[in-house]
Order: C-alpha cells, then structure tokens, then sequence
DNA sequence: GATGAATGAGCTTTCATTCAT
DNA sequence: TATGAATGAAAGCTCATTCAT
C-alpha cells in the first residue's frame, strides 16, 4: 500500500520524466535543423540564425541544449556516427559465415555513406578541416572514440575471419576513396559504380 | 632593315613584356600568399586582408588580378593542380616498363599530397564541399578539366600496360582512400604506412 | 485562557514566522552571492545568470525576492551603507571627549571603506554613475537617504563639539579623496598611507 | 631649380598630407562622439553602435582608427588629460609667486573637472572600475603616465614652494574629494560650494 | 516559491567588396 | 594600379526578463 511520500515521490518522478522527454525532444528538433543547414551550407556556411529558423525557434533558445555552434556540429555527427555503428553491427551480425563478417562490415558501412552524400561530406569536415575550425580536444576526442569503434568492429571480425591488420586498413581505405571519388563525381567516367567497384576489391 | 615602325613596335613590345613580367611576379606573389593562408586558416577562415597581409599589399590591391576570394582560391588550386601533373608525367616518362607506368602514376600521385598534407586539405574542399563554397560553375570547370587530365593521363598508361578501366578506377580510389586516412590519424593505428599500403595493393 | 481562535492564530504566526525566516534567509543568500559578484564583475559585468550560480539557484528563483538586477544592487549598497552606519555610530559613542566624537566618526568611515576596497568601488557607482545605470529616482532616494545619515551623524558631533559645517563638509571630502586616491594606487607614490594623512588633517 | 624628382616628392608629400589632415579629422570626429556618449551613456552603457550613429558613419568605420572599444575610450580620457595638463599648466606659469604656484595648480586641476563634470565621471571609471573592464596593461599604463604627469607637476611646484610631499599629496585628495562630492550632490547639504572649500583648505 | 527554457533585442567585431583618391 | 577608408550585412553569443510548468 503506497504511502503519502510514495505518492508524492511518484508524482515527482512523473513530471521529471515528462521534462526529460520534452527537453528531448526539443533538443532533437534542433539537432535535425542543424543536420539539414550544415550539410546545405557546410560547418562555416552554416549560421545559428538558419538553424534556429529551420528549427522553428530563436538563437538563444539553442544554447540552453549546446554551448555553442560547435557542440552543436558535434551532435550532429555523433548522430550519424550511432547510426552508422548500428548498421556495421547489424550487417556483422546477420552475417553468418565468420569469414564473411568483416566484407559484410565494411560494406554497410560503404552503404551508409553512399545513400548518405551529405553525411558523408558532413563526415570530411571532420576528416579534413577539423583543426581549422578549432572543435576543442573535447569534442575532437569524442567523435574519435565513435569512429574508432566502428573500425575497431571490423578489424575484430577481420581477425577473427583470419584477417591481416593490413587487410582491414586495405579494405577501409578502398572503401572510403570510392566514397570520396564517387560523391564527387569522379567515378562517373567509368560505367561501374562505386559498390560494384568495392565488391570487386572484397573478392580479391 | 627595320623601319620605324618595326622600331617603334620593338620598344613597344619590350614595355608589354616588362610590364607582363611584372604582372606575373605580382600575382605570383599574391597566389603564394593565398596558398599559405588558405593551408593555414581554411577556405572560410582566410580573409583577405590577412591574404593581402601575408601578400605584402592592401586589399584592394589583390582585385586588379583576382575578381575575388574565390577566383583566388581557383587559381591555387590550379597551381597545385598543374604541379602534380607535372609529377604524374615525369613519374611516367621515368619509367620504362609500359606495364608499370600506370602504377608509377599512381604513386606519383600518392607521393604528392603525402608530401604535401595541406594541399590535400585544400583539394577536399573541392572534393566534398565544393557547392557549399558557391565556386561557379565555371571555376569549377576549369578544376575538373585539370582533375581529369591527370586521370586520364594515368588510365591511358593502365590500358597500355593491358589493365582494364576499372583497375585504374580501384588504384585511384586505394590511393585517395589511403591519403585521407592518412591525413587524418586513422592509419596510425596500424604499423603501417600508407605508401606501403598502396604498393601492396598496387602489386597484387 | 486561549481560545480556539488565538491557537489558531498562534499557530498561523509561528507558521508564518517560519517563512519569513525562511524568506529572509533566501533573500540573504541572494545578496551576498550579488556582493561578491557585483565586487569581482563590476555592476554591468555582473549577470543575473552568474548571481544565480554564485547563489546556488535559478536566475527565475531571484526575481521573487527582487524585482530585477537594479533593485537587487540597490539591496547590496543598503546593507553595506548599514554597516558603515553602525561602524559610525559604534567610534562615536566609544569616543568619550566631545571634541573628538566627530573626528573618530570620521576615522571610521575612512576604516569602513578603506578595509573594503571593493565596497568603494560599489559606492563609487553611486557616486558618480547613477544616472548612468538608471536607477530610478526611488531608489536613488533611499541610497541618498542612507549616506545623509551617516553624514548628518558625523556633522552633528562636529557642532556639538564645536566645529563649523565647513569643516565637516571638508572633512569628509578629505577622506574620500584620499580613499579613491588610495584605491587607485595615486597615494603609492608618496611614503605615507592614507590613514596617516587624514589624520595629520584632523590634527590641524 | 628643382628637379623632376624633387617635383614627384612635393606632390607625393602634399597629397601625403592632405590624407593625413583628412584622416586626423575623422579620427577627431569619432572621438567627439564618442565622448558624448560614453559621458551620455557610460562605459559598458555605449554601444559602438550608438557612437557610430553619434559620429554620423557605419559601426565598421571606426575600426580603421581604433582597434576596438577599449582603445577608443582611451583615446576619448587621452584627450581629457591633454587638455588637463595643458590647463594645470597655463595656470603654474601665469602665477608670479613662486610660493602659490602649486595651489595655483590645485585649483586648475579643480575648476578642469569642476566645470566638466561628465569628464569627472569618466575619469572616474578609470580611477575605480578600469580593472573590471579589462583595459589591457598597455592603455592603463599610458593613462597612468598621463595622470602622474599632471601630478609631478604640481609635486614640482610644491616642492619649489617649500612644501612638504604630503602637502601635495593632501591637497590633491582634497581636491579630488571636493569634485566626487560636489558632482553626486553631498555638498549642496552645505552653503559653500566647493571652490570655496578647496581655497580655504589651501589657505590654512 | 522555484525551475530553466524561451524571447528578442542587443552586443562587439569581422567580413568581402567597392571606390574616391 | 595601389591605397585603405567605408559600407552594410552578418556573424556568434549574451543579456535581463518572462512564464508555463
């Protein structure tokens, strides 16, 4: 038999939790304006006032959920990073040959950007201009840790499928140079297209 | 025997080339500095007076040769441009096997943005965020005729040497794939380095 | 013999006793964290945000007790001026001879400052500032109100004891010149402090 | 007879200071506004904005000749301790007597602020809050050499005249706390105003 | 009473570019 | 051609205050 302080306590917890999945929501809303005017305009193309616009909202409003426009880039890419870590885990795991996993891994994640330009391109700031931008050793760190452990998955399943280190470092690289090539339209000079391309290399 | 008019036009000639040279080294001058800058700050975070700064002028006086940031940041891009095609052709030309001149090209290529990180940099801006820059349309030509010039200039070794097309589209990608990894810390991680990763790959 | 309605409205005051003990206990909470703010930041450097933190609460939680930021630094100059007031009082009546009560009042309000230098500063605002702030007239006059009666204070011992108006009016410029003299560091390039000094000028 | 050279060089430098003059002007312009509105509106309370718009040009106008606001309200304190100096001057050699050359050079330090008393306010903020502001090291220094200037100046005086360091030191706090007295309105309390308190204080 | 998100105006500063000189 | 002041818009961010919860 629940007594007053349950009651009460009970109440609390409701309504906190309500506040949660509002602030959350909200704070997904902005995320998604952010997603949407960075990848449209690039990281220095990209003002709060548009994000806030396309969110619906006024720039300050966005501060109480980020400290500032990097963070918020940095949410943004770590969004993509998750999803893109459930899919390389998925496609691992629907595999079922053990000498397979590894292909079936780096493959997802070459589908991941390929019906992702954008992301992609949002993905290359990171890999090209990130110290230009001065995204503090923080949030640096933070996005390292995702990407590298969505290659650390592969390399695991690399191995495990009697798999050289270099193999995994070859196959990732090839993967992502077809990204590259192709979402800048330098693959459109040859009549294959990129996953084609990628498998080929697979079944060397 | 030259008349006066042929005299005339000596002197006139002299005074056009003098004054063409001097415009040259003048925006030679101004390239070299777009170049540091750019490399240094990005394409976002240069500006022009720091540009000019680094130039030894004033603003202004960089629109007499360039009609704007952009038309600038073209022409070191063009710059580098043309240097790695002369790399890729002496690579080329140096080599006496036909079959290995395609891979010669290849590494050429490696070699010139592993040597020079920055301009590897510079070149993915083109490579991801070129819309997002606003570079016309026509600007953007110009850089893609020269990109191509240097593929072309490897893939018509590679079907000399009995390779099919998409060999040269897999050794491009590698080599690219490579180059972004390496810039970016994700090689490290691996004994090693992305030059003898891409000979691996190119002996297979 | 208490009847129901007196328990009752006993029980309502302790109750309301309680809260106000309550209030006031907040309401100093909130005006020491403004004092050491306003002191550290300056009057506009200070923000209602970092008040709020200093004081352990919301920026919302502070408005219930004062009606906004002018009011709120109003509240920390009363307290400080009540305080002088007291110190004042407190070396007149200590000072037995007639004819030095208003010198010791004096000396006092030299301490009271001097030991503060950051209250000064305060004061300072008020001194020369206030229009600029825009605290209203109201509570302008219930600064001005505050500083006239350690003043008139001062001055009425001075009478008693024989003194001219003039020379308290002189008296207390003396002391405040060489408090801000003091506190900008003016008076470092002479050998003697400012308490030394003021009291050489009361000896004459 | 001058020569072609000599020609250019006269050209050059009459247009060298054309330029110059112009630029003196404007630079003049921007000071005079801002002076009115940071006397107006006080140190944190004028926006670039408004003095700008005082100064009749754009918010980007003002930075060719002041790298930002601090040092623009240097330049405003820079001019009042000029014209400061220049008064406590004129007054120290028009009086005869070796002897009263130093009160001489009180009261012109006294009637400067008197009859100014927005630039006493200003002065103000650099004897009390310049810190919070954070005016760097350097524009402090400058003004702190200015400030010392005019006070050796009268030291010298005194110190000619047979008087004591903490004569001088005594009679600039006087001075001093006449002036924060007389401008926050504590001593219309009294019949005397405060030229007349400041030239008894130097009789005694 | 307390919370903290939201507002909307405001801030200083920087920018690419233009243009009179 | 070169200068560098001027423009006018825009940037990121902070502010005091309000108000639904």
């Amino acid at each position: 038999m629940p007594d007053l302080h349950d009651q009460e306590s009970t109440k609390v917890d409701a309504r906190q939790m309500r506040a949660d999945h509002l602030r959350g929501a909200r704070r997904s809303l902005i995320v998604n304006a952010a997603r949407d005017v960075f990848t449209k305009e690039g990281l220095d193309g990209a003002s709060m006032r548009s994000i806030a616009r396309t969110a619906g909202c006024t720039t300050g409003a966005i501060y109480p959920y980020f400290h500032g426009k990097e963070e918020l880039y940095c949410a943004v890419l770590q969004e993509a990073l998750e999803q893109l870590h459930i899919n390389v885990t998925e496609a691992i795991e629907t595999c079922l040959s053990i000498e397979e996993k590894a292909q079936a891994g780096v493959l997802a994640f070459f589908d991941f950007y390929n019906e992702r330009p954008d992301e992609l391109a949002l993905g290359l700031y990171v890999f090209s201009g990130l110290k230009r931008v001065g995204l503090g050793r923080e949030l640096d760190g933070v996005l390292n840790v995702q990407v590298s452990g969505v290659i650390d998955l592969i390399e695991g399943c690399a191995r495990a499928g009697g798999r050289s280190p270099e193999w995994t470092a070859g196959a990732i690289a090839h993967c992502m140079g077809l990204l590259v090539m192709g979402h800048t339209g330098r693959l459109s000079h040859w009549d294959y297209d990129g996953r084609y391309l990628l498998e080929q290399f697979l079944l060397r």
